[in-house]
DNA sequence: AAGGTGACCGGCC
DNA sequence: TGGCCGGCCACCT
């Protein structure tokens, strides 16, 4: 109960929040997100707060992609295909860094 | 204080 | 889907 936030503002944890609604096996895309907090122009602050998400261990970033279903992210979790390698841990195919039925794992924020 | 940047999106060809 | 461009908003230097 700070009026003052700390570092991570509520945007952030925004986002975290929604991402970490997102059910094992499903994906979402940066505006799905930013639509949801009601900031649909705004998807790239999703990206911004999915880049602190670092600190956030309870945030399944790797299920966040771009709307064409394509691991933008990818490149900035460890290694080169970890992200690949927990969708398809999840069931989830990927293909080129791009995730195959991209459609069918789509999930969408519910409010 | 101002400018540049970014894990983007949508529209158009 | 692929490439290019404009918009949009918070963060960083």
């Amino acid at each position: 109960m700070s009026k003052k936030e700390t570092h991570t503002d509520n945007f952030f944890e925004r986002v975290y929040e929604i991402v970490r609604l997102i059910p094992e096996g499903k994906v979402t895309s940066y505006g799905a997100i930013a639509k949801a907090l009601g900031a649909t122009r705004s998807a790239r602050m999703v990206g911004w707060a999915m880049n602190a998400s670092h600190n956030m261990e309870d945030v399944p970033a790797h299920r966040v992609v771009n709307r064409k279903g394509l691991l933008s992210g990818k490149h900035h979790f460890e290694g080169t295909n970890l992200m690949q390698q927990l969708l398809e841990n999840e069931g989830i195919k990927v293909k080129d860094n791009q995730i195959v039925d991209f459609e069918k794992h789509f999930w969408e924020p519910d409010f």
